[in-house]
DNA sequence: GTCTATAATCAGATAGAC
DNA sequence: GTCTATCTGATTATAGAC
């Protein structure tokens, strides 16, 4: 419980912040949309309704941009972890991040980033706030993972961290960019079938 | 079996082939390495060892190359898939080619391409190698897909068609990059772990 | 077909006034 | 901090000689 006064925010500081946020926003948008190479500062700026020159005044390059897009939809999978039960099963847990991670990346809403470009991760990992989130979704994750195992729901014999690694990467997913694509199925069906083979597997049980 | 005379073809042609054969491979490597945006056509000539306006002369735009250079992994699938046993368990051949595939994809063989990027999408669609190549492949994957299921070895519940696309989803899964980054398995660890989590799932079973 | 040299464009970043 | 205008560099693509 923190007793401490709050902070004194300025009605200038306030205003400051709702513009970052409606940058990172923007950027959330165009990096799940187009990704990071196809998304340009313009854009962003035009969608923001401010020049580009006053972007720069906030984040000094378009990495730190897409940083700040990554270290929004973290904490948002961190309030959508906090707001699961603490003694739920796991394994309930478990399967419902997944399952949101999938509706985000349906929504549209899911910014995906090139693993390979170099000058990205080095400000990724120079971000403190992005670090700090990972950590934590890791230990947090991490630690349903191991309790899964060990009441023998999750496949004990699997390393955990290979688990975890499986559950980021369904968030760049490209299976179901395909499924979308074909048109065949809905949103929630999509959800569901890639829920089911990420977990039972392909094969019959 | 083709009983017809081979079509003669001159010292210069062959030349010309190798040279393309050469410039694709190139395309192949720095697509799998840093992917097509960062990938640039200086690079691409100065790799392969000619002049860029060359490769213009064999290639018409830059998204041609990475077309090529997926035409050419795409015949390295049917060639893979030609060499099973046609006669062998359908389920045995899957797991074969998703092997195949994670092999190739550790190997820092496998070109992936950003899939949002339309006129690139334009330009695969309008290629015809490519488009066959990616009939031929869905129709032989497929057809073993249906015959998994009806073994009752794969998932009878689950569409084929969202099998299939999960078998090519696994040419980019990022769990791969992760847990190569990671530095904790062997490329035959990883290969496995993909490969069971893919079929088993995540669950006990 | 291969080369050198160059066009044409685009995008990230900045200068400097207000 | 916000703007307009601009710089700078990189990149795709082409012109034209050989």
């Amino acid at each position: 419980m923190n007793l401490a006064a709050p902070p004194k925010v300025s009605f200038k500081q306030r205003m400051l912040k709702v513009r970052e946020e409606a940058i990172v926003h923007a950027v959330n948008r165009l990096l799940a949309e187009k990704g990071f190479d196809a998304m340009t500062v313009d854009e962003v700026a035009a969608q923001v309704g401010i020049a580009k020159a006053s972007l720069y005044k906030h984040f000094p390059s378009k990495e730190d941009l897409a940083a700040a897009a990554m270290v929004r939809v973290m904490r948002r999978a961190q309030d959508f972890i906090a707001s699961l039960a603490e003694d739920a099963p796991p394994m309930d847990n478990l399967r419902a991040v997944v399952r949101w991670v999938l509706q985000v990346k349906l929504a549209g809403d899911m910014p995906t980033l090139p693993s390979q470009n170099s000058s990205l991760r080095a400000t990724l990992i120079a971000n403190r706030d992005y670090m700090d989130g990972l950590m934590d979704l890791s230990d947090r994750l991490g630690a349903w993972i191991e309790a899964a195992q060990a009441r023998g729901e999750l496949n004990p014999q699997l390393p955990a961290i290979a688990i975890l690694y499986t559950f980021f990467a369904r968030a760049c997913d490209s299976v179901v960019e395909f499924l979308q694509m074909g048109g065949l199925f809905t949103d929630d069906q999509i959800t569901e079938l890639v829920l089911s083979t990420c977990f039972e597997g392909l094969n019959s049980r």
